[in-house]
DNA sequence: CTAATGACCATTA
DNA sequence: ATAATGGCCATTA
């Protein structure tokens, strides 16, 4: 475990199915408190691809979904398909988010 | 080395 | 409510 994006990759695999992160909680959990940004560019170019590193479970702290590799539809449809609800496009972290 | 690039965030208008 | 703005930071060209 050395690379930045290497630490991100490990952490984003603990999201249990059902639950939701945030990028900048994710930065928080690899000691990189300000680097939310440089998160969402590590998993956009994740190697292990979605079965592997769950990263669709990676939203924005406003509860919008946030960007996605393969589209933000898709990321959605995964999101309903796990139980979690979204109205308006928006998800209730107070509900979902899951904390590290 | 510098500059550009984003799956972001919080504040301000 | 939306839009613009400045800040942030790992990675890449």
């Amino acid at each position: 475990m050395k690379l930045f994006s290497e630490k991100v990759h490990l952490i984003v695999k603990r999201i249990p199915r059902g639950r939701v992160t945030t990028y900048k909680e994710v930065a928080r959990a690899v000691s990189r408190p300000r680097a939310a940004r440089a998160v969402g560019n590590a998993l956009n170019r994740n190697p292990y691809g979605s079965k592997r590193v769950p990263c669709h479970r990676v939203v924005r702290s406003s509860g919008l979904a946030g960007g996605y590799a393969k589209g933000v539809r898709v990321k959605i449809k995964m999101l309903r398909k796990e139980g979690i609800d979204i109205q308006r496009g928006k998800i209730n972290l107070k509900e979902f988010g899951f904390k590290f």
